[in-house]
DNA sequence: CCAAAATGGTTGCATGATGAAACCGTCCTG
DNA sequence: CAGGACGGTTTCATCATGCAACCATTTTGG
């Protein structure tokens, strides 16, 4: 059995898993945003197998999170780099590491500065209309079609 | 081959995804926050095998991220409740779900809204020190341990 | 200029994960 | 008391993954 799509979900959530949920494709894009670009270093930082990381590079460029670029002169090398819509993914990879620094414990050896103030970023918060954080139990999910 | 594991990377972005990096276990995550806690309903609303939801809900407990308590009188009814950890996963949820509506259009039937204003929430943003919005340009990867 | 290595893959195989359906023991309900 | 709800477990066919070997082209070192 093939796995099964979320797109019929009807669910924001369910679609953006759809091309970014499995297991290695958000460690591409960090790593992307960490500055590699080649299908090498890819393979070697990440200790990912080369059919698998060819199987989500490829996905990453048809929904459009990253894109394929000739690099070599003559043709057969290439660099990978994100696309705005990757790019984007900053918060979602964000929000995730600083979820695993605060219940896992920083295993980390990196540390995100801002480059210009040299300081760390802000804690990541939903915050309401007037920027007041806002918890799951603070919001309500209004329906905008049919019931349930 | 068993999966590769995240944990020995050094990085709390692949430690996250260890614990809630499938297919799954976000959206299980997800239909709690709705309010759904019984086994049969949600399965019912995802549409998911009855074996992979009791993996996941199983892992789920056993990261911290869900807590299983008998809801029954005498003892085989369970409701499986959010943890402080798994609320807190609201964030990223909804960095998930706000990049998806960008990128993909709004395929949700739910609109959330702060539950005394009435109001939609705002946008996440990785902010600086200072409160101002950053990109993944703006920010630098601070080594703290050895080089890579 | 030539040999060797790098690059970006593809293929085959063994094993693990997934989805669908059937089955099962306990509990509640009419 | 019978039947259904609940929360699973088991079986099986298929898909995904990890590993290693292989390959055509391109670049690089001597």
């Amino acid at each position: 059995m093939t796995r099964k799509r979320f797109d019929d979900l009807d669910c924001s959530v369910a679609c953006a898993l759809d091309q970014v949920g499995d297991w290695w494709s958000l460690l591409v894009v960090k790593e992307a945003m960490l500055g590699t670009r080649r299908f090498v270093d890819f393979q070697q930082r990440l200790g990912i197998a080369k059919n698998i990381l060819c199987n989500r590079l490829n996905r990453l460029v048809d929904s459009g999170v990253m894109s394929k670029v000739d690099a070599g002169e003559h043709g057969t090398r290439y660099e990978y780099r994100l696309t705005d819509k990757g790019r984007d993914l900053f918060t979602v990879i964000t929000a995730l590491r600083q979820w695993s620094e605060r219940w896992n414990g920083n295993r980390d050896d990196l540390r995100l500065v801002d480059r210009v103030s040299g300081h760390p970023i802000r804690q990541l918060h939903v915050e309401g209309d007037d920027g007041q954080p806002l918890t799951v139990r603070d919001v309500r999910f209004e329906e905008t079609k049919v019931g349930r």
